[in-house]
DNA sequence: AGGATGATCGTCT
DNA sequence: GACGATCATCCTC
């Protein structure tokens, strides 16, 4: 199975066009479509939220440096960096920053655009607003897990994106589930998203 | 609608 | 041996 143009995912992106800088590319990704190919044919949908990971942020994984598990980390930018949480679930991410420099974007929630019916099957009677929101439920629906750790992201590999037009607006606010850094906004989410895992002050929004 | 809890295991100290 | 970038379920309000 090979990736192409996609009637619902848009056209292939040029990774040329992707910033590797964290933050530019956390928000960069916001609203960019994302397709895993598999013998059921290619899955995903439209990227709604993302968090950014930066070198030497207490909240990382690389933040104590290399170890096996975050070695994709460490490597070239736009790679997978998928690990394995609480026991049950997967958590996608792309790397980012030049190699040797430690940092990512986990992905935390898509909109459903391909595959759906294949994601309801993986994910089991979930609703449809909950296939892929939050990173281990969109692990699962969209069946990545260790053996896609360090995969080049890209056509040609299993997993790509796509141009689905225009940039969306951008909400932004502090990530979740972690104790340290709480206070920067380094979550970033397509502005009134029902397919993101938690609501976000939209952009200019009062204090 | 929202808070608490158990599941479950790889990774690092 | 502790804990985690989570989720589903069960409970109370």
């Amino acid at each position: 199975m090979t990736h192409r143009r996609h009637p619902r995912l848009g056209r292939p992106l040029d990774l040329a066009e992707l910033p590797i800088e964290t933050v530019a590319l956390a928000r960069r990704l916001v609203g960019v479509g994302l397709g895993v190919a598999s013998p059921d044919g290619i899955v995903g949908g439209r990227i709604v939220e993302v968090e950014a990971y930066l070198p030497d942020d207490p909240a990382s994984h690389a933040f104590r440096g290399p170890t096996r598990r975050n070695r994709a980390m460490f490597g070239p930018p736009l790679h997978a960096y998928v690990y394995f949480i609480y026991g049950n679930h997967w958590c996608f991410n792309i790397t980012s920053e030049p190699e040797g420099v430690g940092a990512a974007v986990l992905i935390r929630a898509l909109e459903p655009l391909a595959g759906v019916e294949v994601m309801a099957l993986r994910r089991g009677a979930a609703p449809a607003r909950d296939l892929a929101r939050g990173p281990g439920r969109l692990a699962q629906a969209l069946a990545i897990g260790g053996g896609d750790d360090g995969a080049p992201i890209g056509f040609g590999g299993r997993i790509a994106l796509y141009d689905t037009g225009g940039p969306p607006e951008i909400a932004a606010g502090p990530r979740v589930g972690i104790s340290a850094a709480r206070e920067l906004p380094l979550r970033f989410a397509v502005a009134g998203s029902r397919f993101v895992s938690s609501p976000l002050p939209r952009p200019g929004a009062m204090v």
